[in-house]
DNA sequence: ACGATCGTGTCAACAGTGTTGACATCGGTC
DNA sequence: GACCGATGTCAACACTGTTGACACGATCGT
């Protein structure tokens, strides 16, 4: 807020007087802890669920730092929560049988951490940094790869169908809990729904 | 953290009786009002982004109310949010064709209070209660009415997948701001997406 | 050697949240 | 009138995200 007098130039430049991001060592191992701790606690208690206090006695240190380091508490969740993925070189694959390998490798992120942060994005999605991030996320995974693939009518709508489809699957897996679907045979669950997901690869086909 | 709902079959307390829900006209009519206030702001800006004093505000009272009558603001919500439906008359019906008519019926719920419902339970899952009764309402809506007329193999895990389609595609409309999907004409979206839904419906038939 | 500067850490404070308890006020019954 | 329960008001609690002021240590120019 100060150069007013002589740095009338500097007052438009970005972080003039303002603690910023750390350059040092010190600081990029205390910014890696801060991290850690909070992918762990947004990933067990959610985004509202997880206080900056919180993230800070995790990782050793003061709340204040943790804003001074991310921002915010909003760019630390987006920064520290992995997207789920990759589905693009799946995707990006053959069209044959397609729909049930996207779901063998929707069932197999089932025990990894990426649930677990797909849960807190959706939970999260009330920002629209989160929102953005999400449909970023499928648009990469699934309708840039798949759609040039398709042929038949509207390609780019099928495409996001299935991701509609898949997304779908993911809430039974993560939002809900649907016992049922955790807990059925997963080749039951790969040639169901496996297929109804490649009606729409391979559409005009009866 | 209140957990007397069910017990104190009498208080042995002298004289003091806690504050409890309103039994008479003017109670009930103050009521109202809070709870319009907050299905109309729980709607709109979500539930993390809807504060009691806001709600109080703009139901003319004051935020102890609020907190006195409701017991909280989860329980506000969870007795204010209409649930997205009904489609048991629909899950209930022919199997001939379901898909397109499920789809549609979803779909024509895009202009109502219901999406906006339906977004704001999804994002507030933190809470163990929304979540049990999103997942009572699948159970309600699809699984119950649905299961008993599908013939073939895992009727159930059948009817908890179409579900688990409807919600994919809600998501889309709700969570996600898919404009490819919510612009899309309704007959095409019908056509595609019903037809993959029936594929569960119907299942051994090719 | 000094002092200035910068990166880093600590602390207190702000406005806002959900929730609770103490008090005020009204309407009706003895 | 006095009592009493239902309804409303106000202040306070502990907690949240965030900001600013200040303290320490190292590094650098002189």
């Amino acid at each position: 807020m100060n150069a007013d007098a002589l740095g009338a130039l500097d007052s438009a430049a970005p972080g003039v007087a303002r603690p910023r991001a750390p350059t040092g060592e010190k600081g990029r191992v205390t910014r890696a802890a801060i991290a850690d701790a909070a992918t762990k606690l947004f990933s067990k208690h959610g985004f509202a669920g997880t206080s900056v206090r919180a993230v800070a006695s995790d990782a050793g240190t003061d709340s204040a730092l943790v804003i001074r380091y991310f921002g915010s508490k909003e760019q630390l969740f987006l920064e520290t929560m992995p997207m789920i993925g990759q589905f693009e070189h799946i995707t990006a694959g053959a069209l044959d049988g397609l729909g049930r390998r996207l779901v063998d490798s929707v069932l197999g992120a089932q025990q990894a951490t990426q649930i677990s942060a797909y849960r807190a994005l959706v939970r999260a999605s009330d920002s629209s940094l989160v929102r953005q991030r999400l449909v970023q996320a499928q648009q990469d995974m699934f309708v840039t790869p798949l759609a040039p693939n398709l042929t038949g009518p509207n390609p780019e709508l099928r495409a996001r169908l299935v991701a509609a489809q898949l997304s779908g699957l993911l809430d039974a897996l993560a939002i809900f809990p649907d016992e049922a679907i955790t807990a059925a045979d997963r080749d039951v669950l790969i040639e169901l729904y496996g297929a109804a997901i490649q009606v729409l690869i391979d559409w005009p086909t009866a």
